[in-house]
DNA sequence: TCACCTCATTGGTATAGACCAGATGTGTGG
DNA sequence: CCACACATCTGGTCTATACCAATGAGGTGA
């Protein structure tokens, strides 16, 4: 489809400074091995300050050409990874069928009480325990997206001592013989603060995406929740009635 | 549903100059009539320089709690209208069903030659003209999005003589007999520049979401295409596979 | 009555310099 | 070989000041 690019007719750049460094990243001239020289290099290279330096960089961030790593540096973004939140293929199947290289890392599994929103989600009384999952993935090696699961304990009884680095989905299948079935989600536009930007390594108050997920099996019972914080610039979500459900 | 809460277990505040503002904020001393006071007045009462001051406002815009207007001044945000872009109830009716008051203003009314991106979304060769219809949008006063319409302009031939300030849903369906089908839509977090930001009088690089959806009908011809590009916090996008496509 | 102009107000951008704090790499000592 | 301490690199925050540019209110003149 359009691709998020905002090179349109309708819209414009900004200033000098900010169209400058914009020309020469889309020719090479400045990242080395998609990384950027440090703001105090850059300013004198601009022959400006690094709080106007930072202001630019700033703004070719929330167009999405760049993101920063919170006190290491800057990067320039890779295209955003499609997604559609009513499919419920796995994210591997996912980011392969993208050409691209996904990977997990598992932050926590415990058995814990559920903030009250959740629970109010999940159709269950306040201060019910759930399985949380916390879990974060890459895309070709750069950290996307931090995901909150909160599992109904009595349906997955025994999943902790599953493998909880892959698929969800599949477990779900395979383990418990379960199909998904309704979906329902919320987006919101946020700012990442806390565990979200932290396990991210983006600086507090970074834009993100929140996107908030209820599954359910065939039946209607509601298997879980997933609270999902992306990075703003690494994902597209595209929805399609014409493919159905998924 | 979560309703894009940032008080959540995982989710904490930043620096101490935010936060004052914050509980300020939250306690109604800061703003009279939904308006913040000057920047170099919030800067004295907080003793702070303007660019720090600046800072921590930008944080609590991402965060949603306020937003500008370009070069106009501050306000305190409202609450998120839910969005579903699958339904096609109109804007007048969709806002209402939450208690909000809605304003449509025609910018423009035109035929013109598409953009390549859009005339491939369209499934028309590039060059193709169509009728262009550029409006914004209010909520309860509030400019919240400006949405750019490309029609396909044997199926509507006269639509330029209707009133085009009203629901073009709704035009559809009592001038040309035709329903609604098939929908798809792209939603990308970007930040507002040229037309949108000018429209939405909201400063150059401002946070916003692009959502681009086709519209077919019935027999999967294929209808429009709109771009809509909402300010970030003034949305929230729901979705639920048991409603149906509406 | 209305179009136009002027000016005060407001945010937007910029300079210059300093220090804080987390992330990393290096080197030392066990 | 490994764990720990430290130095250094990076962005993150802050002070102080100045000028630019759009907005909007008020006044002026046709």
């Amino acid at each position: 489809m359009a691709d998020g690019s905002t090179n349109d007719t309708i819209t414009q750049p900004s200033s000098k400074l900010e169209q400058a460094i914009r020309v020469d990243l889309a020719e090479g001239r400045l990242a080395v091995d998609r990384r950027l020289p440090p703001e105090r290099e850059l300013a004198e290279r601009y022959v400006t300050t690094r709080i106007t330096l930072r202001e630019a960089l700033s703004h070719l961030e929330m167009d999405g050409l760049i993101y920063r790593e919170n006190r290491r540096g800057w990067f320039v973004s890779d295209r955003r990874l499609v997604y559609n939140p009513l499919w419920r293929t796995d994210f591997q199947r996912m980011t392969r069928e993208q050409n691209r290289q996904a990977s997990t890392e598992l932050i926590e599994a415990v058995s814990a009480i559920a903030p009250e929103a959740i629970c109010a989600l999940l159709e269950q009384p306040v201060g019910t325990e759930f399985w949380r999952i916390r879990r974060r993935r890459r895309v070709d090696g750069r950290l996307v997206v931090f995901v909150e699961h909160h599992l109904n304990k009595t349906v997955f009884s025994d999943i902790l001592e599953q493998d909880l680095t892959g698929s969800l989905t599949n477990l779900y299948r395979e383990k418990y013989a379960l199909e998904y079935g309704d979906v329902s989600f919320e987006i919101n536009p946020i700012s990442l603060t806390g565990m979200p930007a932290t396990e991210l390594r983006c600086s507090d108050g970074t834009f993100g995406l929140q996107i908030v997920r209820v599954n359910r099996d065939q039946s209607g019972l509601i298997l879980d929740c997933d609270v999902e914080y992306w990075r703003h610039d690494a994902v597209s979500i595209r929805i399609d009635t014409r493919d159905g459900p998924g």
